[in-house]
DNA sequence: TAAGACACGTGAGTC
DNA sequence: TGACTCACGTGTCTT
């Protein structure tokens, strides 16, 4: 308390070299960001920051949008989900109504199918490759109370991904397949 | 050195002021590009800025091979004429008709998926085990002019089979969608 | 205790 | 000459 002390004569010295450090990475940053960025003229702090958000805004817009496009292309799930047996969940996430042929429309990512067998729970994602994609999967997994027994991921295409799981019911899980699927799937858009 | 003049009392105040505002600014926009970036934990700024000069990346990445695979499309797509857009087969076994997605009745296995991307095939196969199920199943695939690049079986419930199957058409590959899964289909029907 | 991150006030440089 | 932006050293708060 007080601060009449400088602490240490020593520690004091430490102090603004580490904190030079610390300064000197983050200027090294803003360098690489705007680096980054396209038809940049203001390399002012703000300015850069300022760009780089809006420009990743954008980025993120047009690959959604472009996404959109080559998912209609190339998915264009016409999938029939009709009673396929009794344990079956389709991922149509607006949709309600049970006997509809889930035209599966804007970003279908991740697309998510579940089946059960007793308390074997079979889960098949179809999404982008992604960074740290399949842990983060997996993780969510388990967070539902399911021991995962084994998984496989098989990239397909240029940036797809997919992956079967086959988990095991813990004693407190308890959620319908639907939920199931809902529940994952809102957890995996947090990482795409 | 010199520091006798503060310039003046008055513009001594303006300047911390202006100094404080603009700080803000800056920690404000630190707030928002950090808002924009997924599955970020870390909110230093360091890690905000390091964090978002990767994301970038792989967002730019990203834009361009969805680009280039969006113009691919269009380009093949007049190859294939009309009927690109339907890259999906879904194996109806009996029924005819293109539009019918008839009841699966009866013994539905082998139930068989697959999708196509430039010259790569996906194929999914949920059969009963049997005994060297799997040798035949990649033989009847590769008998269709398709070499194997992965594949994958997984066991489930109690005598099921999920196999996913990753493959590349050949030169004299030739053959639509639709007549694959039904070819497929009929080979995989001798062994079960 | 020590290591790291942040905001602050300030001197200095730029257009 | 103001009105800016920046880097610096420092005190403080958080792990």
């Amino acid at each position: 308390m007080v601060g009449s002390l400088t602490r240490a004569p020593l520690l004091a010295q430490e102090h603004v070299l580490a904190e030079r450090k610390r300064r000197e990475k983050i200027s090294q940053s803003f360098l690489s960001l705007a680096a980054l960025i396209p038809g940049l003229k203001k390399k002012d702090k703000n300015s850069v920051l300022g760009d780089a958000i809006e420009y990743l805004k954008q980025l993120q817009e047009r690959k959604a949008r472009l996404e959109e496009q080559v998912a209609k292309r190339t998915v264009e799930s016409v999938k029939f989900v009709k009673k396929t047996t009794q344990f079956y969940a389709q991922d149509d996430q607006t949709s309600s109504s049970d006997e509809n042929f889930g035209t599966q429309s804007k970003n279908p990512f991740p697309d998510i199918e579940a089946r059960v067998s007793n308390k074997d729970v079979l889960i098949r994602i179809h999404c982008e490759t992604n960074k740290g994609c399949i842990s983060n999967i997996i993780n969510e997994v388990e967070k539902l109370h399911l021991s995962v027994l084994n998984s496989n991921a098989l990239p397909f295409g240029q940036a797809t991904l997919y992956i079967t799981i086959v988990a095991q019911m813990e004693d407190e899980f308890s959620m319908t397949l639907r939920d199931l699927v809902k529940t994952l799937r809102e957890g995996l858009l947090n990482f795409m």
